[in-house]
DNA sequence: AGTTTCGGCGCC
DNA sequence: AAAGGGCGCCGAAACT
């Protein structure tokens, strides 16, 4: 039996909140109470509520201490429910939704803010317009109704769910943040980069490293301009296009050594050096701001401080609090695990039931064992290589697994016609695949455009949202979307039941990142916390995919060191 | 002078 | 060896 209230926050720091019944009716008149936060804790037997957005209220309760159990974040699912309805662009506001439901002026979408470094709270600001209680409940019945319209309520309600609990557990991530060692971090910049001198400029190991560069080439050479670089090979005799590494590895000068090391320097310099740590570490915690079902596919991304791009060396600094634990969980792989589940391919179900290697069990039946290739051709099936390697296996991929093939396939050919394309659990790509929030207006209006290419068909390609965009970029997308994106719903699931295992511990969830999540937890809880993430897993496989032999292991570490993990 | 795009690379 | 999906971030270059 759950219990439903809905909540509006006032001005004044108070809150309006009603009961509500299964039909998302209230039950019970507007209760006008004078303490956000103490309206919450003082109703402990309400399972789930229900209000506008999740960012605008659960930090504030939990800056009080105040946990609830679930949510439904009528926004987030206004988006979903959006996207669903092939109206991705659409503003997905409340106040937007309630206009379409009056039938007046939609009022288009505040601009997104964005979060400053080392900002004291900006977690705290007003996100979006209020809404009365009275006219929030009628935008969630709404909703509740356009569930019923889609085509497979039972999964969009599971959607819209994860969705929220993904909110609370992103939330609950930002108010936490994850353990990290300035000191450890210090050090670690100074073994890698050298002193800093005065001035902001290159640390010791970075000048140096441009001396070599400029020395090889007889001649001053700026190693972060890659103007500069081109032009200096080409004066040495060597012509290449661009300065990226995969280019520049194989060309024959003494140059390249210490450019390539300088370039690895430089990115951990500029990303993740003192002035990243001055910004973004405070009181022994990296506080990115997590945003669930940030991207269009699903997966989080987080605002400020590239939360979800730390690289290995960095993690050195992450470091569990004195007698905790770093529980690094990180799921086997996750996309083909999850292309099984939604293609029901016989045999890559079989492959996908069994906890061990999925791509040696791949290349076992169709690459001679040979698990290289087999992971490429996987994973080009995925992403939908079109050349190299990938391109030639897929065809021992296809003989081999028909439907798993066929599945990303069909979705390309949908992407490629703009037709929607859904995710399992109906989450829906925007028919100009990778169109962002300033193009998805214009998604869904096919314009002529110079440069993209004329089908087979003669069907005339769609606008890009992107420069590089074409029907076969468009095809791509969508064929990664329908895997990256159910992969993603599954994880939702997953942390919605980790999130709720952990309520009952002192376990904290810090981290998150795709399929690898981190629980910092007190050491005789490690245990428990790596079968909790199990069972989470096992669990959110069913709810996901319901009655699949495909199984979900996590490769798991009990760490105090984030670097010690594998 | 301020804003947007690009090149490159970190993560999955 | 080289390339397909999703992101964020930085400084420089390119633009208003």
């Amino acid at each position: 039996m759950t219990d439903r209230w809905a909540l509006a926050p006032a001005e004044d720091g108070g809150a309006d909140v009603a009961p509500l019944g299964p039909d998302g009716l209230p039950t019970g008149p507007v209760r006008r109470e004078s303490d956000l936060a103490g309206a919450v804790r003082s109703r402990p037997e309400v399972t789930r509520w229900v209000w506008r957005s999740t960012p605008e209220v659960y930090p504030r309760l939990l800056a009080t201490g105040v946990r609830v159990e679930r949510c439904y974040d009528i926004e987030d699912a206004e988006t979903l429910l959006l996207g669903h309805e092939g109206r991705y662009g659409e503003p997905r506001s409340a106040a937007a939704a309630l206009a379409r439901l009056r039938g007046g002026p939609v009022p288009p979408d505040p601009p997104q803010r964005s979060a400053e470094p080392g900002a004291q709270s900006p977690l705290f600001e007003p996100t979006g317009t209020r809404l009365p209680l009275t006219d929030l409940l009628a935008v969630y019945a709404e909703q509740l109704r356009r569930h019923e319209r889609t085509a497979h309520p039972d999964r969009m309600r599971l959607l819209t769910a994860a969705e929220s609990a993904g909110m609370l557990v992103a939330a609950e991530m930002n108010h936490s943040g994850l353990p990290w060692s300035a000191e450890v971090h210090r050090r670690l910049l100074h073994d890698l980069l050298g002193e800093r001198y005065a001035g902001g400029g290159e640390p010791r190991r970075l000048a140096e490293l441009a001396d070599e560069v400029s020395a090889a080439f007889g001649r001053r050479v700026r190693p972060d301009l890659p103007a500069d670089v081109i032009k200096a090979f080409a004066q040495a005799g060597t012509k290449v296009k661009s300065t990226r590494r995969w280019e520049i590895q194989s060309v024959d000068h003494p140059a390249v050594g210490p450019l390539l090391e300088y370039k690895k320097l430089y990115r951990i310099w500029v990303a993740h050096g003192w002035s990243w740590l001055q910004d973004w570490v405070r009181d022994g915690r990296f506080r990115p701001e997590f945003l669930a079902g940030g991207t269009v596919t699903g997966r989080w991304v987080t605002n400020g401080g590239g939360g979800l791009q730390i690289p290995k060396v960095i993690r050195r600094a992450v470091v569990a609090d004195p007698g905790w634990r770093l529980v690094v969980a990180d799921a086997d792989q996750m996309e083909p695990r999850v292309l099984a589940a939604v293609s029901r391919d016989p045999g890559l179900m079989e492959v996908a039931g069994r906890e061990s290697d999925l791509y040696q069990s791949v290349s076992d039946r169709a690459f001679s064992g040979d698990r290289d290739q087999a992971k490429i051709a996987v994973l080009g099936a995925i992403y939908g290589q079109t050349s190299g390697d990938g391109l030639k296996n897929l065809a021992a991929l296809r003989r081999r697994f028909p439907k798993a093939v066929a599945y990303v396939d069909e979705a390309a050919r949908a992407g490629e016609e703009g037709r929607l394309v859904r995710t399992w659990l109906g989450r829906t790509c925007p028919p100009a695949a990778g169109a962002g929030d300033d193009a998805a207006g214009e998604a869904g209006i096919p314009i002529a455009d110079d440069d993209a290419e004329t089908q087979a068909d003669g069907q005339t390609a769609w606008v890009p949202g992107y420069a590089s965009s074409n029907s076969r970029a468009r095809g791509r997308f969508a064929r990664n979307f329908v895997v990256q994106g159910s992969a993603a719903d599954w994880a939702l699931l997953m942390l919605a039941g980790l999130r709720r295992a952990c309520a009952d511990l002192k376990a904290e969830l810090v981290f998150f990142q795709h399929d690898e999540v981190i629980v910092h937890c007190p050491a005789e809880e490690a245990d428990t916390v790596v079968q909790a993430i199990r069972a989470s897993a096992d669990l959110a496989g069913r709810l996901t995919f319901g009655e699949t032999p495909v199984r979900f292991p996590f490769t798991t570490a009990v760490v105090e060191c984030y670097a010690d993990a594998k």
